[in-house]
RNA sequence: UGAGCGGGCCGAACGACCGCGGGCACAAGGCGAAAGCCUGUGCGUGAGGAAAGUCCGGGCUCCACAGGGCAAGGAUAACGGGUAACGCCCGCCAGGGGUGACCCUCGGACAAGUGCAACAGAGAUAUACCGCCGGCGGCUUUGUCUGCCGGUAAGGGUGGAAAAGUGAGGUAAGAGCUCACUCGUCGCGUGGAGACACGUGGACGCUGUAAACUCUAUCCGGAGCAACACCGUGGGAGGACACAUGGCCGGCCCGGCCGUCCUCAGGAGGUGGCUUGAACCUGCCGGUAACGGCAGGUCUAGAUAGAUGGUCGUUUUCAACAGAACCCGGCUUACAGGCCCACUCACACA
RNA sequence: GCCGGUGUGAUGGAAUGGUAGACGUAGCGGAUUCAAAAUCCGCCGAUGGCAACAUCGUGUGGGUUCGAGUCCCACCACCGGCA
């Protein structure tokens, strides 16, 4: 993955939750906010309530596949910041996607489909 | 065959496509004075038996002392060995459990001193409440009566514990008061490397508690990779130079700030620390074993918002607990399912 | 990742190894009041029981002790500090 992609900041995350607009569901909470870049930015939360170090490291595994599958639909320019719930933790992959395209499709960071 | 007991090992596998961290090589392009960086292609590599809990022991780093001792505080605790070290491991002893294989035990000292032992009970570290016995008295009652003085730990009930146990002698009644046997402690002798075992009338009979203070023996300086070292933007403090010109505050003078260099502290961020090690595999030798020695071979993650995912196919059943973060040795806890070895008991067969 | 701390009725918070829940807050019932507040009295952990009472109860499981909220060991949950 492109390091460049990446939000790492404390302060990028605070910004965010913030001033960023936000969607929810039951899988995923999206923050998003535009930057001056060309590109996309990603970062992506996972807290210790969810579960032990495996299930997060699953649940951050899949959200960063959805992105990277689905990389091409969105509009570029963002930064995004994906929060993952606890009902993430049981859900299917397909479940999971169609949750966290639902909430991005809300905030419009989607392409306009034809 | 069934039931069991002890130990060891594995921890889904293979293939296809897309994707990720690290390494090596390649050469095309871009940036750059260069070193190099970015993009690309290929090869090879990439979590565990517990990576977990952070409970012990070490390495490593910094701080302190720099030699030795004492005190304080903490840890350990039968004995012998293993180990870099350990509170770990092996063997063994004692005690306990099991028909047995085998298992369990925080296992020094209360016989150095101090403390504590609620309630109950007459009495709790020594005690006469009831009882038993003797003496001297008392009497409307001469008693299976009663008062006083004394002896007595056999019997009673309470308690976790009542002062070695059983029997006999003895006595007014009793008592380790005496004797026999047994039990325990200390001493002595023999065996053993030792804990210890066996023997022994030589002495003694002593409540429990040290996961109470304490004593004995041994060990321990403190903090932790978010340690620590280096580079270092902006801003800060001190000193030196300049005090010319210019700018800002100010009506002007005076005054303050803005400059350059050096030093100091600090530390946004970055680099190192970072993986070759008390390492792993195979064989031989020594040892009951833990383990040690020798020979040969192997290189096996190193990230920094933190690399293993998605789709599909086959095998049986779509798999448990679970993810490195400086590194090792242990312990503890979690765990679907499976394999191997040794042994025990019961039954059957030969 | 490392280091440290805390768990007791609904709740804050006491309890020297010796009857567990002192003392507050909240709650329930009663008195007082036309009614409420305040005040006073009583109850107040769970289960069973009409009651008397019995059993279990200090995060969980073991251990030491005659006896553990307290002492020791292991685990669980929660909280805090270190860039």
């Amino acid at each position: 993955m492109d390091s460049r992609c990446t939000l790492k900041k404390n302060s990028d995350f605070r910004r965010l939750y913030s001033k960023g607009q936000s969607a929810v569901n039951p899988y995923v909470v999206v923050y998003c906010r535009r930057n001056r870049e060309k590109v996309n930015r990603l970062g992506y939360t996972v807290s210790t309530k969810l579960g032990h170090a495996v299930v997060r490291n699953r649940v951050r595994r899949r959200l960063r596949e959805i992105y990277r599958l689905n990389a091409h639909k969105f509009k570029p320019g963002y930064d995004i910041v994906v929060v993952a719930r606890s009902r993430s933790v049981g859900a299917s992959y397909q479940k999971l996607e169609a949750g966290f395209l639902n909430a991005c499709g809300k905030l419009g960071l989607l392409e306009e489909r034809l």
